[in-house]
DNA sequence: TAACATTCCGCGC
DNA sequence: GCGCGGAATGTTA
């Protein structure tokens, strides 16, 4: 398991990796831990190199409100079949855009799973390139947000602004 | 079984 | 309209 940090505009975020691809990512404010890499072997080394440049680039695109260019591979094998959808079906949703919970639960074949949607983007280990901000409560309104619903309401408010900039 | 980042309905204001 | 209770709901550890 390798580990980087992330600087950005928002803070420094962690970034764990597996040898299968991202594993998970950290906000800025939870304990921060020492970047570092165990296990590696040299062919590994220039695969992290290019995940980590992918992922810095990923997450800096988004918290600017913009589509990522390229992400890293994702390691969802810590999912079920069931989280492994639903992070799936956020990954569709573009910056600017939002579903409902119910919405999510309808678009993967599960309707009435909204709650259990909602679930899912709670266990979800990577946040920000995983979208799950993303997803509202009925009526447009905020839900949750594991992070601090400060975090979700920043996010939205950069995508919303980055959307009606590209209309001009 | 208990715990949820939900949703819907019925009520009273 | 808004808020509050209560119930139904699918999934997870």
């Amino acid at each position: 398991m390798h580990t980087a940090n992330l600087r950005t505009k928002h803070g420094t975020f962690t970034a764990l990796f597996s040898e299968r691809g991202l594993a998970r990512i950290e906000f800025p404010g939870s304990e921060s831990i020492p970047s570092g890499t165990q296990n590696s072997t040299e062919t590994d080394r220039t695969q992290l190199r290019k995940w980590r440049r992918l992922t810095a680039a990923a997450l800096k695109r988004i918290l600017a409100g913009e589509q990522p260019i390229e992400l890293p591979p994702l390691d969802f094998s810590r999912g079920t079949d069931f989280q492994r959808r639903v992070w799936s079906a956020l990954l569709r949703i573009g910056p600017g855009k939002t579903k409902t919970y119910s919405e999510v639960a309808a678009a993967i074949r599960r309707p009435g799973a909204a709650r259990a949607v909602g679930a899912a983007c709670g266990a979800n280990p990577i946040p920000i390139l995983i979208p799950c901000h993303r997803v509202l409560a009925a009526g447009r309104r905020l839900g949750g947000f594991t992070a601090g619903l400060a975090w979700k309401r920043r996010l939205l408010a950069t995508e919303e602004a980055a959307a009606s900039d590209a209309l001009a």
